[in-house]
DNA sequence: TATGAATGAGCCTTCATTCAT
DNA sequence: CATGAATGAAGGCTCATTCAT
């Protein structure tokens, strides 16, 4: 499988043969059919491990209870953290059409988008945080990393990166906003 | 291109088939190739295109010396209207993959960003924005609108969208930072 | 008909777009079908066109009762001339299958060697020819001559061709057979 | 490869359909595809094993410094042997194109007439044979051979034809040249 | 279980042919 | 009569999938 993603992460679906997957995981073509039944099903069960793998990262690490800005960062440091460790996972994730596909998958992107707009409801209910629209709110924090790391400005940190962030939602840029 | 966008907006390139192209722009198949060298020429020309449109939609609209807000919010509702017009091409333009496909399309999706980014820099100049990473700042605009088109949630309009993206940035979801 | 022959003489048959054709004659791709019905019998116009032009230039001249060598003279003058004048002609002929084709094209190969082998029936009437195999000679002759047209040896004119080929024929190349 | 001489030999290239090939090897059609790079890879290792072919049979049992007619009769004997062994070899070779094709072909083309004419400057140079153009006489060898074996004349054979062509190099058919 | 040679369904692509102008 | 834009039948080629070893 990773094989498998770092060759999908980087060309279509199409342009991958299942012949330089199985080369480039050093098996004969032949036994990725022991482990997986079809091209799809290789293709499904990478963007499934990679939508668990993110899951476990950026959401079981939340406990609630904890202040709401912790969990947020919480759960941005693990997007980030994740989308760093495994680049071509991640990558290959983003290219997931939002149709019907697999159940499982839909079940995973929602509990994430889910997660989140849990945090920011629990902070609008204590008071902690002012936001009409958290389920929109949730989507950002997705596409956000998204976006940095598919197209990464040049000197990117984790750090940087999860900094900036948080301080965007948190405060805006909007000079009159602070003091 | 109106058929090939309606089909590549729901379909993996690979599960799009000429054959279904050509019917559904009610033309005969040879006759694609009349106009499109290839069918890779044809999908990298939809993203051409949309890239041009959304060029033009969102960036030529711009006036630099208006107030830097003002400025942002052409930008983001001339993005949020072409996904809203344009969802075919839309979905399209957010699989390409970033590799080096097409040189004309690498500059336009870079315009697009430095667009934005020189907005940005523009107001940390002129002191309506404090803005320490206008070069990731920039990504967000877009990831947000992508996201959001993307997996819309229900009852999103292009007002709310518009109005909810400029509140974050500007002023953040934090309590304490408002008054 | 000209630039057929010229496209067809260098490359085989699939080679040659119909488009090309029509180029080459400066023509429109639609006029060729005013003036043939199909490819193929564009192919096969060309073919008899040849044949039957080399079956003017060759068996023609030939008046019967003259001296045997005289005609052979001027059969093996008259195709070596053909073979020069229209290269290509030439070329499309030597590669046209012997199958079955085109009636008319069938019978003018014939009448070809036909030709050829009466002159040398006649040659072993009157005594200046001994050739117990004349079907097989008259094969010699025009493959000869097609052998040297199409891989032509440095330096070859149509005059020294003619004369070693007739001298070969009526003399051989073995020392013991001359004085 | 014996299922594609056939084929080739009776019909035109673009006649010949890969899955007739296949069919007629009793492969599937993707297993041509195994072992040739495209049909055109196909018809050249045809027409290079050919000549390869031919090359081996016709010219190493030539063992120079024999007599210069035994070593004529060789190659004349190995070429018939060879086209009427191999007739569909044979006749898919005859339509090869003079062109670039490939380099291997036109080498062994070359080392074929080059043979002959080699035998032929020997004898020349012996003093059995007066040759003038070498160079021609030996084109005449190998067209000889392919006209009659591509028209054969009714009731021909291998040492009749073998005979017959010796005997007119040798001798020639002029009346007055023997005795 | 692992393999990779063989396979053929499927699709892109070509190009001879048509026909409205 | 001349044209060339449009067409779709045909076939070359790919590659996911199978299965005998």
């Amino acid at each position: 499988m990773d094989a498998a993603a770092r060759l999908f992460a980087n060309h279509e679906f199409h342009e991958v043969r299942l012949e330089d997957v199985a080369e480039a995981a050093k098996v004969g073509k032949g036994t990725l059919y022991v482990y997986f039944a079809s091209k799809d099903a290789l293709y499904l069960a990478l963007i499934r491990e990679a939508f668990g793998e993110l899951l476990q990262v950026a959401v079981s690490g939340v406990s609630h209870g904890r202040d709401v800005w912790d969990q947020l960062r919480t759960v941005v440091r693990g997007v980030i953290r994740f989308g760093m460790a495994y680049p071509d996972l991640f990558r290959v994730m983003r290219r997931a059409l939002p149709g019907p596909e697999d159940p499982a998958i839909q079940e995973m992107r929602c509990k994430l988008t889910s997660a989140i707009e849990e945090i920011l409801k629990e902070g609008n209910r204590s008071g902690r945080i002012h936001d009409p629209h958290p389920e929109i709110t949730s989507q950002f924090f997705l596409s956000f990393i998204r976006g940095v790391l598919m197209y990464p400005p040049a000197g990117m940190t984790a750090e940087v990166l999860e900094e900036h962030m948080l301080r965007v939602v948190r405060s805006g840029i909007g000079k009159e906003a602070r003091r």
